[in-house]
DNA sequence: TATGAATGAGGTTTCATTCAT
DNA sequence: AATGAATGAAACCTCATTCAT
């Protein structure tokens, strides 16, 4: 009888978006994509498999949503930092912010490496994030090039990779992975 | 009919076997654990479904002793090299060899990645590869001591993270990673 | 605010039920009773689910206003023919009047021919359609007969199914059937 | 430990093959294709749902296998009769022997009316009768080519949709439905 | 050892209908 | 009268595994 206004059901979309979005990011995260069930997802986020479905199509789609959502936080923190390296110091400061994105949301990161070895997420990854890795990637053969790298696309790429690996190993040890000192002497090698 | 020996049975057998095992590889290797039926196995492989149970008791099994096979070929490989490395040519030859031994079974390490952060395989990998890469790291951790680096196990961490972020940027990206030339650019820095 | 008269609300009111109706036949005519989904009906009409159900309590009710209405149409169209056919060209008359009928509604009577083979809604036939249907039969029965047919009952089935084949051929093809054609040979074989 | 011969395999899957289309037949003919679901075809029959799915591998093959197992049923039988309609008598032995078919098999010629009107299933008529019903015309027009009728084409559309009519009409109302005489009426109009 | 028919739980998704932070 | 979030049953289909007229 009393119809909810407008305002509240925006408000009640949001909210359920928001929580049906940080749920199965939580377990896409911890038991892979295919290893978690929109039935579980529903559940642990406390409502029905069919409104699921008001939210999200298909979960595929609500996988796609994850991985847009997670990005743009990303890109709103890189933005802070500067688009050229100048110094060292710059340098360094871009890798340390990286990596405070990275424990920012680690669970999303770990989303990001299970499905970067699987085939059937090659297409979303060719969507999303390959468009924004480029450009990354590219601020560091900027830099690079600037210090009188002879190479300074492989020295990225070497740089690229090194990241990925030491984000692996944080993301799969945990606190047991030396983050700071493993840090410390990649700044120094590539600096 | 003749009968066959049991000789003759055996190397049956250890034939299909290896047909399972390479079979299966390939199959999780590109469509991921979960992403692969055993219908789909048994079929590929020319075999009943009946008769895959018959060599494997069941999936994870099977997954296991892909795991385990491909771990002895590796083990194989990397034992022909020197368990100490005292000079810079021999840290570039281990680092080498490695590569060699990736590239010799990109199928298979695909596959490592690909469970790499799956959180049900983490038993597996501890059972499976931690043994092995505690002693592989070691290896490099004496090379750095000796060298005086004063905290070898840190930079031992960062060039296993570092194989591995390259390792899997191959993987991913096939030919079209600058492989050499950013494994020239790691033994660089690390030597 | 000026409130609504209650004459203004009964205009509302059947103005949405009018549209409700409209597009609720011309979805079922497309894609069958079953095949269309009530969430379907709502956007297309562009009114919400909740309300559609303040206007008919399930589908099923929908579904029998709809063809309840067709039929008043129907027969408000028939009675402005004579009762009684008394020559060739009052036969040629009403024959072409019902063509006229069926054209005027292709959609109405697609979903007709498309719920007639669907034995849930045998119950909803003989409810709406048969008594109409004997009364319609009965004419021609009249008209037989007096033409000295020994088996006008016979004969007016005979027309009767064969008016179900020509329109059903006509709803399936379109203007690809021969409807004139086909017509006036009808007429000439039954007059 | 006993395993089956591949006839015992061959007869099994023959058997329920036909078990499975016999009783779909018949589910779809009684409640429609979508009024059907797979699970009521496997309890029908008595077999789980997966291994209906073992023998055809989706709802709409299945409905795909049934009609055309129907239509070769039906080709081989009217194959008997002659490919050209020379006398009145040959036409009759026509008529009626197309009856005779319908008669046969009932269940069949249900499904088929009720599938006539579903637009989805436009693509398999057009697949699996279209190329039939043709040729089924075609002979029918050469007989009133022959017999002077100045519209063959119109004529045996006429009789198309009126046999289509007649038997909508026997399948509907079943053994009230005067099919004798009611032929007898339509031969001596079209002979 | 080898086959493939069979099972049943569980996966994703749809849908008529109800109800109100 | 009007909204759309919410429900839960049921739809189609897949899959690891078992078993044998």
């Amino acid at each position: 009888m009393s119809p909810r206004t407008e305002k509240q059901n925006l408000e009640i979309r949001k909210q359920k978006e928001e929580l049906i979005l940080t749920t199965a990011l939580e377990l896409f995260s911890q038991y892979g994509y295919l290893g978690t069930s929109m039935q579980s997802i529903s559940k642990e986020a406390g409502i029905s498999k069919g409104n699921l479905y008001n939210y999200f199509e298909s979960k595929e789609v609500l996988l796609e949503a994850i991985l847009i959502q997670g990005l743009i936080q990303f890109t709103e923190l890189l933005d802070s930092y500067p688009k050229e390296l100048v110094s060292e110091n710059d340098f360094e400061t871009a890798i340390r912010g990286n990596v405070r994105v990275l424990k920012s949301n680690t669970t999303y990161w770990k989303l990001y490496f299970s499905l970067l070895t699987q085939p059937q997420a090659q297409p979303l990854f060719q969507k999303i994030f390959n468009p924004f890795l480029e450009e990354y990637m590219t601020v560091f053969e900027s830099y690079f090039r600037n210090k009188g790298d002879e190479k300074p696309q492989v020295t990225s790429m070497l740089l690229g990779s090194t990241l990925d690996g030491v984000f692996l190993g944080y993301l799969m040890m945990g606190e047991q992975y030396p983050l700071d000192d493993v840090l410390n002497n990649l700044i120094e090698k590539f600096k």
